[in-house]
DNA sequence: CTCAAGTATGTGAGCGCTCACTTACTATTG
DNA sequence: CAATAGTAAGTGAGCGCTCACATACTTGAG
């Protein structure tokens, strides 16, 4: 299990017209993830894992080589889908103003879309770093993109890792606080503010 | 163990002459503190944790209900000494701008006078929200003082969840980019730029 | 002072239990 | 038939935590 698989959200009709349509695999991943997220990583046991997907504890097994791996899947998943998503938003617009918005509104989308994932990447990112090489990096892509800027005088000299720390923060950070319900989500609801502020605080350089 | 006791971090003489001179219970904190920041607080055994700070298991028991409350021992310390360093810092400053600088300052002072502590603080906050009652806590800070800063007109009718998101993010997405080593430390380095970025940003407002 | 009683602190073998994972088996499909 | 997918019932390693006991320090009566 190395490969980093698709999505699988609804895997054309591989079951019979029975039932759950929805294959075991993606059900034990969508179940994990909830109680990923509801408990902890560490708390979420494989039996309530199982019961929470309607399938037995061995039938995890069959997909996952263990509950890391099945953590990893999820996590690696998304965190590639966001890496391509920067890289592809920013590739379209012509200058830095533009790829900031494209980038935070495309993100925006994704963490809306599925919140639950969005969260789970957020909170528990820390324990699957350092990633596996190959595999690529919202933070790595992000920093190119300020590079790319930098490099076209469109912003000052900043260190890239710098500058993304601080675009990333904006948007990130803005997500945590409406995961704790100190703010009313959707994220996208903020995609103007958190534009402006990114670019006005990348705009000076102290 | 309701009360959070102060850090502890020296004692005044209360030991023999003899040997480590820090208290057992200072010893267990730390102990368990490295090891939660190296392994995940579930990976640190009760037994690595005792070993680590010289000490046999059952005396963590001596100090702490559990291990749970060890842990969260460690973090509403920091977590409330960042709440109150945050009001006293702009507490003693006239207008917005000098108290985001002082509040970046004392921030990073105290990340960098510990970072394994601030670490701690950073990737495993979301374990322990919501706090109990009584602790404050160094979002709800800031957005104490954003606040203040919209009354007296001195920034734009900003949300303060909103507007501390943003600001707050700036700092510790720069911190996480150190703590992965992608920055190179200390945060105070960078003092002068976040406190450049979070006044951009929130100087505008789409 | 001495010494017994009391208290606070530390020890470590081991207990009960939960967990991730395995195994032996069955059902379904082409 | 073979291959794949799923089930039910384990299994043993290792976890947090306990408890009978040891030790060091404090107190205070004689």
């Amino acid at each position: 299990m190395d490969t980093v698989r698709p999505p699988e959200t609804e895997k054309a009709y591989p079951r019979g017209v029975t039932a759950g349509a929805r294959s075991t695999r993606a059900r034990i991943e969508r179940a994990a993830l909830d109680l990923f997220v509801a408990r902890g990583v560490d708390a979420a046991t494989t039996r309530d894992i199982a019961a929470a997907a309607g399938v037995s504890e061995g039938a995890i097994y069959r997909h996952f080589d263990g509950k890391d791996e099945l953590a990893s899947a999820i996590f690696l998943e998304i965190h590639g889908r966001l890496a391509s998503l920067v890289r592809e938003a920013a590739s379209r617009k012509p200058d830095f103003a533009a790829q900031a918005r494209a980038i935070v509104e495309a993100y925006c989308a994704t963490a809306d879309a599925d919140f639950p994932l969005f969260k789970f990447h957020l909170l528990y990112a820390h324990r699957f770093m350092p990633t596996p090489e190959g595999i690529d990096n919202p933070v790595a892509a992000v920093e190119d993109i300020i590079a790319g800027a930098v490099k076209r005088r469109e912003i000052p000299r900043w260190d890239p890792a710098l500058a993304a720390g601080i675009a990333l923060g904006i948007v990130l950070q803005t997500a945590l606080q409406i995961s704790y319900g100190r703010l009313q989500g959707p994220l996208s609801d903020y995609v103007d503010n958190m534009v402006a502020a990114a670019l006005a605080a990348l705009a000076v350089k102290a």
